[in-house]
DNA sequence: TTAGACTTGTCAGTATTTGACAAATATAAT
DNA sequence: ATTATATTTGTCAAATACTGACAAGTCTAA
C-alpha cells in the first residue's frame, strides 16, 4: 500500500526468488530496464500488465489498482495538487460509465 | 462537474465571449487545435495551466483538479479499472508527502 | 578473484505529441 | 444568395518522449 509500483514488482519478484534477468525473460524485459523499473527510474508499461498478472498468477483488477494509484499519486505530488481531484475523477468515471450504458441499451 | 476539460474550457470561453482565435493567442495556441482540444480530439498541456488560470483569474489548484480529475477519469475509463485506485492514489499522496515533510525537516 | 546479480549511463530506433497550415463546413449578418 | 467570420477536420513535419539494447560499473557471496 505504501510501496510504488517499482517496489510491488521487486517484492513480487524477491518472494519468488526470481532475479531480474529471470523476471525480465518472462516479462519480455531487459535485465537492466528492469531494474530501472524496480527502483523508480523508469516506467513500467501498462500494456504488460496482463502479462504479469499471468507470471505471478495475479489479479488483473488488483494489479491495475496497484498501477494506476501509483500513477496518480505521482502526478499529483509532483504537481502539489490537492487530492480533491480523486474524489471528482470517481463522479466523472461514473458519470462516463452512466453514458456508455445508456448508449448500449440503446444499441438492442 | 459532469464536463471534461475540454468542455470546461469551451464554457469559460464562451462566457467571456472570446473566439477560438482570441482565447488561442491567449493561450499561444492554434485556432484548430484549441478546438480540438474542445472537441476532446487532443489533450490540453498540463504546462499551460497557469496561463489559463491567468486568462481566466482563475484559481490554479481547482484547475488542476478539474484538469487532473479529467485525467483519471480518462484513465480508468478506458482501462475498465477499478475506482479502487483513487483511494489507494489518496494514501499514496499522503505518505509521499510524509515521507517529504520528513526529509524537510531534517534539512534544517 | 571469480561468478552472478544488480545498477547506471548512454544511445539509436520507435512512437507519440505538438504546432502549423490548408481546406471544409457552419453560422450569422446584410 | 453572398460575404465575412467562426469552427471543424485532416494532414504532416518537427519536436518530444519512450523503449530496447548494450556496455561498463558496483556489489555480494562463494
Amino acid at each position: 500500500m505504501k510501496q510504488s509500483f517499482g517496489e510491488y514488482i521487486r517484492h513480487l519478484r524477491t518472494k519468488n526468488e526470481l532475479t531480474l534477468t529471470q523476471l525480465g525473460a518472462k516479462l519480455d524485459l531487459d535485465s537492466a530496464n528492469l531494474s530501472k523499473i524496480e527502483n523508480g527510474k523508469r516506467d513500467f508499461d501498462e500494456k504488460r500488465l496482463i502479462l504479469l498478472a499471468q507470471v505471478f498468477e495475479l489479479n488483473l483488477e488488483e494489479l491495475k489498482t496497484e498501477f494506476f494509484s501509483d500513477l496518480f499519486a505521482k502526478k499529483l505530488y509532483e504537481s502539489s495538487s490537492s487530492t480533491d481531484a480523486l474524489f471528482v475523477a470517481e463522479k466523472k468515471v461514473k458519470y462516463l460509465r452512466q453514458i456508455n450504458a445508456k448508449q448500449e441499451s440503446l444499441k438492442l
